[in-house]
Order: C-alpha cells, then structure tokens, then sequence
DNA sequence: AATATATGCAAAG
DNA sequence: TTTGCCTATATTT
C-alpha cells in the first residue's frame, strides 16, 4: 500500500543490497517468465524512483568500471519498471553478512544491521561498486517463494521478491523516458519543479482534491498525501484548482516535500504535529512499515483526516467528512478546509 | 469459508 | 463514470 515514499525507499533499498551486483532473476509464479529470462544474469547498475514508479536499471553483466558513467542513458541499458498499485509489496530476505536485511510487505519491515538512517538520497551512478560477488544460494539460507512471487530478485547476500504489481515490464532507456514524460513533477526528487505544478494547478477548474491524485499533476501522491496535505493546508478539496491562490499552491507543494520525504526516510506517513496529538504515550501500535524506532508516531494519531471519517477534528472537533470521488475515498474537514 | 477492504491505474462505456 | 485487474490480510459468517 505504497505511495512514492514508499517506492523511493525501495529504491534506496535496492542501491544498498544490490547496486553493481550480477543478479539472477526468476518468476517463481511464471507470468513475467519472459521478462525475468532478458534480465536474467545482467547486472543491476541503477535504482530510480519517479512518483510511484520504480526503475531498475540493468547493464550488461561484462560491464567495465569505465563504462559506468552514463549508464542511465546507455542504449543498452534494460529497465525493469515496476508499480506496485493498491496492493503490491517487495518482501526482502538475507543472509547475516548483508549491508542490511529487509523483510517487507510495501516498504522494508524490518532491517538487521541497518545504520541511523538511509542515505537521503540515491547514490549517483558513478558511486555504484561493479563487484565481482555472483549471488549464490550455497551460504546462505534463501527462503522458498511465498504466495504469487512475479518476480525474485537474487544477489549476493539478499533476495527480494515482488508480489501483485500492478505493472512489471522490461523496457529499454527510450520507453522508460516517454514514460516519465507523462509524470509530473516529483516532491521527492531533487529535480521536482514546484513552478511546473503550480501553473498547472492553475490552469484548471478539475478541483485540487482530483488534481493532486492526478500522476501528470503531480508523482507520488495518494490518498493519504492528497487528504493530509489539503488539511495542513486548510483548502477545501472540491475547490476547482485555478481558485486556489498560487501562493497556496505553492505552500502546498512544500508541505509535501517536507512531509513525503520523511515519509521516505522513516518508512511511514505521519502528517500530525505533534501538538495536534494525544498525550505522548506508548499504547496502540506504530504505523506499519516504520523501522519501529524510538518515539514512533502511535498508528492512530499519524493523521488528520484519513479515514477518520465521524472522528471529531483534531483541531476544530467538528466531525470528519468522507466522499466517494472517482472511485476513491476522500476524507477532510468541513470546518477547517475551506 | 466466504467476504470486505486497501496508500492505484487504465481501459471501456 | 464505471469496470476490471493484481493479491494479502482482516473481519464476518
């Protein structure tokens, strides 16, 4: 149950276990069998996160060190592109000599050895180590398949295994920038560009609360972002969006670059300040997905709005609205969102 | 055992 | 705007 956050920590996770490996690739449940037999013994060079788009770029496996540099635009480049839609999940498996072990179901449950905190953002391609481990099943303990596995990952000390995707492809460079074209701008990436969003925002009358769940709109939000962030933002979402102010826009979009990259960095959305809280306390469970650190958000005081309809409003009291709009759920407060 | 639900999207009507 | 699809898990019968 992933929104972009979810999908650039994989990528991060990837870099980590897998960057420079040759990986043996394989579908246990046989319906990307093709697919897995291209990607089959290449090695993995690259792992990119747009919105919820994942892109795992494989080299050929006699790639040379010199080489590198420039491999996410060498023609020779596949790509396995992968989107986990409403329910699809990485789970992640590894021997005790992995950088990190990440067991998952949407983003890594659970890590041995894991450092502080992940690098904030993806290696660049230069930093990717070519090394020389071929993965092997003979030191370590690889775990049988659970469930409907489309597609297993094996490198040298980890296997990672992706189950209901909604999309699973190898696409060559070419494909994989016609389909980052008809992506917005991505809070999360370094290269997001908030001007593009607010003008598109401004440009139409489909109200915000649909503009913000519009990919093309801007990548990487759902309905837990889009709900949160019109709350902190007090817009109402079935304003159209050319009436919103731009300079709400634009606060908007910052709200979501804080918000969605800590998403990243701690594995689960938490939207409250903390004085809009509950008293600190330690009983309920912390949101699925979190590295169960120290001091983690309780599951029920993580949001505003989301699904919490009937709830009263943490900051006004009135109750919490919910919609059915364009098949989702839309939760906000008619009081404080106007 | 059956059913409901989910942080999504694309194609069909 | 509705339907279909991908799968695991929680809840209900």
């Amino acid at each position: 149950m992933p929104e972009g956050h979810t999908v650039h920590r994989l990528a991060r996770t990837f870099d980590t276990l897998y960057a420079g490996q040759v990986l043996r690739v394989s579908s246990p449940q046989g319906r990307f069998a093709d697919g897995a037999g291209v990607l089959d013994g290449r090695r993995l060079v690259v792992s990119e996160a747009w919105g919820k788009q994942l892109f795992l770029g494989f080299a050929p496996a006699d790639v040379s060190d010199t080489q590198v540099t420039g491999l996410t635009r060498a023609p020779d480049t596949l790509w396995l592109r992968t989107h986990l839609g409403l329910y699809g999940a990485w789970t992640f498996a590894g021997a005790p000599d992995a950088p990190e072990v990440a067991h998952a179901i949407g983003a890594p449950r659970r890590r041995i050895g894991e450092r502080d905190s992940l690098p904030s953002s993806a290696p660049s391609v230069s930093d990717v180590r070519i090394t020389s481990v071929t993965p092997t099943s003979d030191t370590w303990d690889v775990p049988e398949p659970r469930g409907q596995v489309r597609v297993r990952l094996l490198g040298a000390h980890a296997v990672a295994d992706l189950t209901g995707p909604t999309a699973c492809e190898v696409i060559t460079t070419d494909e994989k920038q016609s389909v980052e074209a008809r992506l917005g701008p991505d809070p999360i990436r370094d290269d997001g560009d908030p001007a593009a969003f607010v003008a598109r925002v401004g440009r139409s009358r489909v109200t915000i609360g649909q503009q913000l769940m519009d990919q093309a709109v801007v990548a990487g939000v759902g309905n837990i972002y889009r709900a949160e962030a019109l709350f902190r933002a007090g817009v109402d979402p079935l304003r159209p969006g050319r009436e919103v102010p731009s300079a709400t826009v634009r606060a908007i979009w910052d709200d979501l670059v804080v918000l969605m990259r800590d998403g990243a960095d701690h594995g689960a959305i938490v939207t409250t300040r903390p004085e809009d809280r509950g008293p600190a306390g330690g009983r309920g469970r912390t949101r699925q997905n979190t590295d169960g650190a120290p001091g983690a958000v309780p599951a029920d005081q993580a949001f505003y709005v989301y699904h919490r309809d009937g709830l009263p409003c943490r900051v006004c009291g009135s109750p919490v609205l919910v919609k059915e709009l364009a098949g989702r759920n839309l939760f906000w407060c008619g009081t404080c969102q106007t």
